[in-house]
Parts: C-alpha cells; sequence; structure tokens
DNA sequence: TCATAATATTTAGTGTTACTAAGTATTATA
DNA sequence: TATAATACTTAGTAACACTAAATATTATGA
C-alpha cells in the first residue's frame, strides 16, 4: 500500500524509494533492497505498476522507473480504506 | 495482540472467544477456528498464556480455559505501543 | 590511481504465519 | 432421531517478509 501510494505521487525508482521511506518514516520503516524490489515484481506483475529503464544523459548506468497504472490507483484505493476499516476494528478490541 | 488483549480482561476459552470477535468486529473480523486455535497454541509455547481444562458441573464435555500471564502482559504492552507507532508511521505516508 | 563508498538492481533461501478445509466429539434442539 | 450448535484439533498450502549475498557502475578521498 505505501509503495503504491508513494508512486501515486509520481514515478520513482526503486532505490530512490528506500531513502525517502527510511527518511520519511524517521527510520521506523527500514526497507531493505530484498523486501521493496520483490514487493515491486509482484504489484507489476499484477498491472498495478508499469516500468520502463530510463538512461541519463550524463549517467551510463540506467534506472528502472516505476509508474502507477489505473488499475494501481483503484487497488490503492481499496488498501487505503481497507488499511483505516482495520486500524478501527483494532480500535475496537484496544478501546 | 487482539487475543491477548481479549485475555487480559479475563480468562475465556478459544470457542467463546471466536464469538466475541466476531461480533465486536460486526463480522469484519472473522476469525475461523483454524486461525485462532494455532494463535492460542503459539502463545502458550511461548509462555505469553496459559490454559487449564475446567469441567462444569452439568456438562460432561470440558472447554480448555486460557489465562494470560505476566509476561504476557508485557508482550501485551509492546504489541499495543508497537500497533500505535505502526499506524502512525503510515500515516505519515498516507497523508 | 586505487581503494572504498555510494548508487542500483537482482535473487536464492529461510522461516513465519494466516488460512483452508477438513476431522473428532459432545450436547441441545426440533 | 437427525441436525445444529458447541468445542477443539490438525494437515497442508500459499503468501510473503526478510536475510544475505551477488553483480555492476559511478563518485570520492587519500
Amino acid at each position: 500500500m505505501i509503495v503504491l501510494k508513494i508512486l501515486s505521487e509520481g514515478k520513482t525508482y526503486g532505490y530512490e524509494m528506500l531513502g525517502r521511506i527510511d527518511k520519511e518514516s524517521n527510520g521506523l520503516l527500514h526497507m531493505k533492497e530484498g523486501t521493496l524490489y520483490p514487493i515491486l515484481y509482484r504489484l507489476e506483475d499484477d498491472g498495478y505498476i508499469v516500468s520502463r529503464w530510463k538512461e541519463l544523459e550524463q549517467r551510463a548506468k540506467p534506472k528502472k522507473y516505476y509508474m502507477i497504472t489505473g488499475k494501481g490507483r483503484k487497488k490503492l484505493e481499496e488498501l487505503v480504506s481497507g488499511w483505516y476499516n482495520m486500524v478501527s476494528v483494532v480500535d475496537v478490541f484496544l478501546k
């Protein structure tokens, strides 16, 4: 859900997301490569995102940019409302 | 966490918890036996809860009552604060 | 310039765990 | 007397997070 949310705000590539997740969560959510990339592949397999290799002018090494699809935005909405439902259900039990 | 929380409010047995979880969550959290009992066994293996078979007067069939331990209460505190941390971290990303 | 750090992606392997889908057994109900 | 409800157990599967490493390139500092 968080990965989809980040991609809903604009295309970016894997490694950059890792830094952002770390920074924006103040290190509380420290996602490693081995966690993020399989998530990206799964999201892509399911059609929620697409990727494109992009070669920057000065850099020989290309980056793989990910973009959210329409299907992905719909899925994100579902996930977000599902998340808030869960939070409120848990609140019922925790009082 | 929810199972520990329920047990922190008093001892009870598996099947009764299933009904309570269903009812108190308005059916949103529908836990089946195959989900709950393995959780109970794991909690007991880890020393967070203990169980005792209890034979009621009129019933031949005994029920297995579960009680939370001191270690379990400590774990519950950890889980609850971890949960709220997670909720606030996710909120950062969902804005 | 040469080692090291940083950037960037990939993947094999492990362990946890949630859930499905049964089975077993007793008591209550219609 | 069959069926539903109560109550617990367990085998098996699939998902998935995470560890740990490999591969490769570019930037930096001594």
